[in-house]
DNA sequence: TCCATATTTCGATTATAGTTGAACTGTCTA
DNA sequence: TAGACAGTTCAACTATAATCGAAATATGGA
């Protein structure tokens, strides 16, 4: 009757494939000017402007104007992780080529989720840190044991200044199917920061899928038993 | 383009005002009829088994039938969850008659979130557990405490049996903006029967909206200082 | 058996919202 | 200063999907 307030409103801003398909396209964690945006997503710039003006009014999307560009990206994490939550319940589309199939097979292998791994490959690290007894699952949250705090300093991260950070240490991202689990907040981040430091993985150009380099096919075997 | 699963058919399911009125309506967690939630949305009971037909489909709703009724349900906490939190990034809709306004603060104040206890009511409980040194909130979730174990057994409440569910047992009912956490998952559940129990709740007729007793006054003062 | 009630199916209507061509604003560069 | 490019605004068009009356189906009760 309208006592409740209107979910609807909110929810419609991401339920339609157009935009939908601009926040997933965002879904990399980087900056994307409107034309950009309106390719990846397949339709013509008004029409990516339509949209883009909505979801910046809904503040899904936050713009910076650089000279004649206007840069778009994700609002922040817990926009980022809702629709991580989505993806993970939401069904692959129909594969239409080729070449369509190897992207979404990239994608489904390793990606970035706003700024952490998602993926097989996040998914599986994930796992292999609980086993070593680094992480521990809390319900909805990981704990880093002692063992955990010793393993990150040497791998190179400076856990003392990521705790300091106001957002959340180390958390699950979500997915409302509990399909998987795979460690988000600022241990996540730092962790994928390292990974392209090391250049164990590599993005791959215009989509929020990473490459595995040699590198790191023998640096995740070695040093988190984790084969791909 | 479309590698990247499409989002959007299932966010779509609740993004339209009608079908998220249903879900809404079924946010107390109890069955309802097609014709009592066409009458809780405002529309026909066609329109209403229209959209029941899609949400069951989309697996957001279950059904059962029994004789010339079909009681319908939410599919799981899960779903309450996700609704729960984009209520709580909705905007209240304007007000147009004074009893909508006085159910608006019935919601507001007290309501249960499909099995436990949300609103002002949710959340205050949950804070004084919290400072009593019952739970402990560890970045996604509550870790009961020795202290609050013999609480909740002394107030009643069957622990050994609660931890036994498949269930969560303590989760914080999230909520993406961050306002506020209450406390879900089986401990969550347990309390709010409890409180059924004792007669300090009872529920408003089709709401999800909850009063405070004259023995809900005392109790909750006495047992938890949350004055109301 | 007949009627009342709960719900769904069907078909037609309507309204909403996405789409796009054309024109316009603003910025960079040659 | 002109021309190219990024992006937006406007207005018209279109397509999709919600809505509802009418009719059909199913169940319960008298």
């Amino acid at each position: 009757m309208g006592v409740n307030p209107n979910i609807a409103e909110v929810v419609s801003l991401m339920g339609e494939s157009s935009r939908a398909a601009i926040l997933t396209s965002l879904m990399d964690g980087r900056f994307h000017t409107a034309t950009e945006l309106a390719n990846m997503a397949g339709i013509k710039p008004q029409t990516a402007s339509f949209h883009l003006a909505k979801l910046v009014g809904g503040e899904f999307v936050t713009v910076e104007k650089h000279g004649r560009f206007r840069y778009y990206q994700l609002a922040n994490q817990e926009i980022a992780s809702m629709l991580e939550s989505f993806l993970s319940v939401s069904q692959p589309p129909e594969v239409r080529s080729l070449r369509q199939s190897s992207q979404a097979k990239a994608l489904q292998h390793a990606r970035t989720c706003y700024d952490h791994l998602a993926g097989t490959l996040g998914v599986k690290l994930t796992e292999s840190m609980v086993n070593f007894g680094y992480l521990e699952k809390k319900e909805q949250s990981f704990i880093m044991t002692t063992k955990g705090e010793q393993f990150f300093m040497d791998f190179g991260l400076d856990i003392r200044e990521l705790k300091k950070k106001r957002r959340s240490f180390s958390r699950v991202c979500l997915d409302w199917s509990e399909r998987h689990h795979h460690l988000a907040g600022a241990l996540g981040h730092g962790l994928v920061e390292r990974f392209f430091e090391l250049e164990w993985i590599v993005r791959k150009p215009s989509t929020r899928a990473v490459s595995i380099t040699e590198k790191g096919q023998t640096g995740f075997e070695k040093h988190f038993h984790v084969s791909i």
